[in-house]
DNA sequence: CTGAAAGCGCTAACAT
DNA sequence: ATGTTAGCGCTTTCAG
């Protein structure tokens, strides 16, 4: 590999060609999956494509093949850990099947139209929105001009494939780790406007309650689905003093700032005086200080979904979007009177 | 904007060119900043364009006018939350100044030449490291190359532009915090193999302790710089049964971890018998269990100087790569012994 | 200010 | 299996 021949003026398809002693064309097969090439014509243009530091340009072969395999990762808070692991995943799984992630940040209250606009500027080849932003137009454009969308835990739409958790079993599975922790009145954390999978969450345990015969007895609520929503939340509770025995955070971090408000500024113990369940399962659930019994949602099928679902409609984008639903499952500790980890480690 | 032209064939420059009665060109010049149209022949670009739902082929332009605007991000643990907000932000800023943030996700131990090939496949405009992959190669290929290339809180390389704290600031913060809490004798909570910017963070504190009169009685590790290996460095350090009464973990996670495990499993009370410091200021170490005191690296700052960076050297290629050191400050909260934020509120 | 023509680097029919 | 030819959609001299 000749230093001098990879400054300045880049290698084409031509420059191999010329030193393998074949057309433009062999090198492009060369390069392609499954084209047919004699073995030994390959071997030379790999030859002289590594001696002149030879890559294929993408960006000319999309726009030959009118394919670009760039996929739109729409998305907002990263902060929130959980979904910070989701993106971080979806793009490993994209990059592993041979397409590029491309992140379009996205703010709540910024227009969509911004997004298609790059989208379409792109041709990406799909989209994944793990966003809070009401998808409402982003679905039917991306619909509209044939691109195939893929919506993760978001209110499903016509056009876009869906991923989402088996919200139902998500109430059901609170209501019932409660129950079994002999509650008897139980109570909602929750935030103040719910997007749509918290919200699906929420009813399926105001289901859930009456049918184990637990009473509902609030819903307390801070501004937003974190740490601090969760503190504001416990306050509110604090205030109402009712005489609930189990609390259902829809949402880890609110979780976590529920618990900790209780045991800064309140008697009440958990899980003695109060179980707590949470939903998510993110790391810090499982912090010593925390040891918080919550429903997990495993980020590697929702991404493993998401993926397949994107992927599918991009080989077929005449097949009916996909719709997922992920398998929960509780994850049993201190907050509703489990065996401590601490004790067990 | 009619629905059959949308869908099916794209709508190119020329379809644009053909309904506003003016050649390809005009189009072009129409869309293009800083190109000289008249005033009116503009207005008829525009209108033809968006009757048409006409949006410009950024790869096409990208591959004509050799450029694409496209910025690497190589990223490895996006569960460390601080970097996930540090993505974000590079993200946000860089589709502020239209460029195209590309996610490059990668593994500690898989080798670069991969990634490489995909920033040359797609021609990127620039990169920016922020991962724990010993970027040497990395360096010196996108060098090799032309591409300019970020290093964020890494080891400064030839011809790569560099970004990272004072990390001098923060053993001098971190000791000036401890000392001025009373503390004699400290210790180090850190992990068993440092990245460049932990190592610095270390040595700088032990380099500021004997200045201010303190003692240095250990070195604490857990295996990684997250939690657990906070939790390991206090089983390591509750074993050596030190006489510190003062703890510098070098990174907040850590330092969270530890403070559990302290908690929860000994008697060593915070800030009673043990000072802790900690660094990033990570958004847990405010939470009312942990009420870190913990020294703050500007996630803001930090990013916008390592756009700052990579766009100068896109602008200028021939420019020498800056080297910015980010200032820090020490964010004083209970672990030290100020007022309990719990308190306050 | 505008249009014509050449070219960015690659792929895909179509012949051979 | 290989080469030839004609695009993909856009920009950019270069004339006018």
């Amino acid at each position: 590999m000749d230093d001098r021949d990879k400054r300045g003026k880049t290698v084409t398809s031509v420059d191999v060609a010329k030193r393998a002693g074949v057309s433009r064309s062999a090198v492009s097969r060369t390069f392609t999956a499954g084209a047919s090439v004699a073995p030994e014509t390959r071997e030379r243009v790999i030859a002289a494509a590594h001696e002149l530091g030879y890559r294929v340009n993408m960006l000319a072969r999309s726009l030959s093949q009118k394919r670009t395999n760039l996929v739109a990762l729409v998305v907002s808070d990263m902060d929130h850990s959980f979904r910070a692991a989701v993106i971080d995943q979806l793009a490993r799984k994209l990059v592993r099947l041979n397409y590029r992630p491309f992140m379009l940040p996205t703010d709540p209250r910024q227009d969509v139209s911004h997004l298609i606009d790059m989208m379409l500027h792109y041709n990406v080849s799909g989209a994944i929105v793990t966003s809070d932003t009401p998808p409402a137009e982003i679905a039917e454009e991306c619909a509209a001009h044939g691109v195939p969308l893929v919506l993760v835990n978001k209110q499903p739409m016509d056009g876009a494939a869906n991923v989402t958790l088996d919200s139902d079993k998500v109430g059901r599975l609170a209501a019932t780790a409660l129950k079994r922790a002999g509650c008897k009145r139980v109570a909602l954390a929750s935030q103040k406007r719910p997007s749509h999978s918290i919200n699906q969450r929420k009813q399926a345990f105001m289901r859930h309650c009456p049918e184990l015969g637990l009473d509902l007895v609030g819903d307390f609520q801070g501004a937003a689905q974190n740490y601090d929503g969760g503190v504001e939340a416990a306050d509110a509770f604090l205030n109402a003093q009712t005489a609930a025995d189990g609390v259902f955070c829809v949402n880890d971090y609110l979780a976590l700032g529920f618990l900790d408000r209780l045991r800064h500024g309140s008697d009440i113990r958990v899980p003695g005086d109060l179980r707590v369940v949470g939903c998510d399962d993110i790391a810090e659930a499982a912090w010593l200080s925390y040891d918080l019994t919550t429903i997990r949602q495993d980020s590697g099928l929702l991404t493993d979904a998401a993926v397949d679902a994107l992927v599918s409609r991009i080989d077929d984008p005449e097949a009916t979007p996909l719709n997922t639903v992920i398998d929960v499952k509780l994850v049993e500790r201190g907050s509703t009177g489990s065996i401590h980890v601490g004790d067990a480690g």
